[in-house]
Parts: C-alpha cells; sequence; structure tokens
RNA sequence: CGCGGGGUGGAGCAGACUGGUAGCUCGUCGGGCUCAUAACCCGAAGGUCAUAGGUUCAAAUCCUGUCCCCGCAA
C-alpha cells in the first residue's frame, strides 16, 4: 500500500523498518530540528534521520493547521494509509480525510486505559503489571478512535522506561503490519472505546522524577522505573540534588522516618521509605558520572542517621 | 556563542579564596586478634594533582590556551 508515515522518536523506528519491507512510504513526517542538549546544538528526531538514510522523501512541517501547501502535498500521493507512531503533534481533520483509510495510530497502552502521550511511563508508574500496543483509526481527540487491533505484553517486575519502550516498539511493529494487511484485504474491524474506563497519561514533567519518600519502596521503585529515561529519580541530601540510577526493593522494614539512611552496605545503601526498605544501588551527584553508592557514602561522608530531602532548601540535619 | 559544575594513588572525596611536607573514607597487599568474619588492631605499597604554556625563589593552589566528563534548560 502506498502510506505516510508520522513519526518522530527511536519508538516508530522498528515500525518503520517493517512497513518499509512490505508497503511503499512515500513520505515521512516528522518533527522540525530543534536545537537540543548541552550547547544547544540542532539535532534531528529518530525518524528524520531514518529517512535521510533510506533516501525517503522527508517533510518536518512547523504547523499542521491551516498548513494547506503541507495538505495538497498529501493529497498528491494518493495514500491508501497514513500511520502515525508518537508523533507529537494533534493532527487536524483536514488531514485525517486525506488518505483513503485514514490514518492508524499506533500507541503504547490498552486503550482506553493511558491515553496521552507517556502511556508506557505511567503504567510503570502505576505499577501494572500488563500494558501493550493498539493500533487504533486516528481522529482528532487525544487517542479517543475506534480500536482496530489490541496486543498486550505482560510487565516484568524489573522492566523500566527503556527495556519496556523497545519490547513495545517491536510489538508496534509487528500490530501495524498486521492491521495494515486486514486493511488491505477489507477485514480490518474497528469497534469504539469503552470511554469510561479512560485514563490519562500526559507527557513527563521534570516534577513526576522527584522521589516521594513517604510512598512505599514498591511505589517509588515503579516510580523510578516510570520516569527511568526520562527524567530520572532524583531527591536531594545535604542539599544537594542526587539522581538515583540503581534501585532494588529491599524485603524488609524500619520504623525510622522516610527516607533515614539505615547502613552503608557493600552492594548500597539501605533507605527508609513510608514503608518498607530501599536499597540504593547506584546514584549520580549533579556534575558527577554515576557511581556505586557505597563509593558515594565514602566520598561524602554519608552515614547512617543522615536523611534524604524531598527538596533542596530542606536542610538535612 | 543557553546556564552551571567537575577532572587530585585502584574507587569516591577534601585541599585551591589566604602559593611553601599529598589529607580523608574505602579498596589492595602483609601481619596481628578471634571459634569465626565483610568486624577490630598494626604496618606497607601506590599519585607526572587532565594537558600545554605563563607568573614566581617556590604552583594541585594564581593567569592563559586545549582536551575530556556531567547536571540544568530546551
Amino acid at each position: 500500500m502506498r502510506l505516510a508515515f508520522f513519526g518522530s522518536p527511536a519508538f516508530a523506528l522498528p515500525s518503520l523498518d517493517l512497513l518499509h519491507q512490505d508497503h511503499e512510504i512515500c513520505l515521512v513526517v516528522a518533527q522540525p530540528d530543534k536545537p537540543a542538549g548541552r550547547g544547544n546544538k540542532l539535532s534531528s528526531p529518530a525518524v528524520a534521520l531514518w529517512a535521510k538514510e533510506h533516501n525517503i522523501p522527508l517533510a518536518q512541517p512547523m504547523r499542521l493547521k491551516g498548513n494547506l501547501a503541507f495538505a495538497e502535498q498529501l493529497e498528491e500521493l494518493k495514500l491508501d494509509a497514513a500511520i502515525t507512531a508518537a508523533y507529537g503533534k494533534i493532527l487536524p481533520k483536514n488531514l485525517l480525510d486525506i488518505p483513503k483509510h485514514g490514518f492508524l495510530n499506533i500507541h503504547g497502552s490498552l486503550l482506553p486505559k493511558y491515553r496521552g502521550a507517556a502511556p508506557i511511563q505511567w503504567a510503570l508508574v502505576r505499577g501494572e503489571q500488563e500494558t501493550g500496543i493498539t493500533i487504533m483509526q486516528t481522529d482528532v481527540g487525544m487517542d479517543t478512535g475506534d480500536i482496530c487491533l489490541i496486543r498486550p505484553l505482560a510487565i516484568e517486575a524489573d522492566d523500566q522506561a527503556l527495556s519496556l519502550f523497545e519490547k513495545l516498539s517491536f510489538l508496534g511493529a509487528e500490530a501495524i503490519l498486521e492491521a495494515l494487511e486486514k486493511l488491505s484485504q477489507g477485514s480490518l474491524e474497528r469497534y469504539p472505546q469503552d470511554h469510561q474506563q479512560a485514563s490519562h497519561a500526559p507527557m513527563l514533567s521534570r516534577e513526576d522524577g522527584r522521589v516521594r519518600w513517604h510512598e512505599s519502596a514498591q511505589e517509588i521503585y515503579n516510580r523510578f522505573r516510570g520516569v527511568y529515561a526520562w527524567p530520572g529519580s532524583f531527591s536531594y541530601f545535604k542539599g544537594q540534588e542526587i539522581k538515583i540510577k540503581a534501585l532494588k526493593v529491599l524485603n524488609m522494614n524500619s520504623k525510622a522516618e522516610a527516607g533515614t539512611i539505615l547502613a552503608i552496605e557493600n552492594e548500597g545503601i539501605w533507605v527508609a521509605t513510608g514503608e518498607g526498605v530501599l536499597l540504593l544501588e547506584e546514584v549520580q551527584p549533579s556534575s558527577k558520572r554515576g557511581m556505586g553508592a557505597r563509593a558515594w557514602a565514602n566520598g561524602y561522608q554519608v552515614k547512617p542517621g543522615d536523611r534524604f530531602k524531598e527538596k533542596a532548601e530542606d536542610v538535612a540535619y
């Protein structure tokens, strides 16, 4: 089939690869290049780089709404369908109607749960044991369109945002291929979502990475897994920001105040939470590279009884 | 030219403002204590202080250039 592919980050690449083998990708659309990273160097989305590598026409429009030139460009391609995968822009109605079969979206959750920009991360933060991929007919709402195909995936206890992203990106690729197969045979079903069951997964903010020590060890660990790729779990020790790079839930309890360091062992640091105890294995003070928690305790004179604080201005005793 | 922090024995840090003997917590090695130990005690090895130049009687420390690493913002 003649397709256009809308996507931006690495999540979309496995789908692109697979579609590229069986279908004709007439146009790749990605977010515009943006200044990013230290020094604000201009950088291209992964999908844009992919298109350049494979010599496929690439568009990176700033705006879609009211962009007649872009709409015309799409019209002229005589598309059978268009695919979106983590594109990052809302598609206006006039564009959705252009391809013969409209737009299909690859979404990283079991819709109607976790609609929005960060379904994978929020499924982890909420401690879900199962998530998946939904192929849906894109409409003007935020992930509200009819469902075409659902593929569940178990979340492993040690999955974090990156590992789950990777698994789902491959599952998504298989699912979209299957959906297109059915579409071309005219057997693709579509049924409406149960909007009563909908939940939302908004884009993460830096604040979502802040460790909430009063939560249970498991909840803190779940949040750690969800925000692993960005912004990462962070807390404060004696006024300095500390990122937590590796973490485990210990099977023990403590009555100490949440955030208190209980012991410093070779394998890491024991920290009390609202319920249960966590083992900090690897940390990273700002300006430093990640280091073993034990090494950090050695150099920064961390002692049992010291406490982590949730905010910079809280002074540890 | 987005803002900022850092590079000191194998690890993590202090020392720099106010130049003058290389320090701390660990690790390693040897010895001791102990029923025993990752615990404790004694001892030892190991550092061109990222790099190049400058100032000075004297530079980890002050000045200039270069390389590398990291946090924030986007």
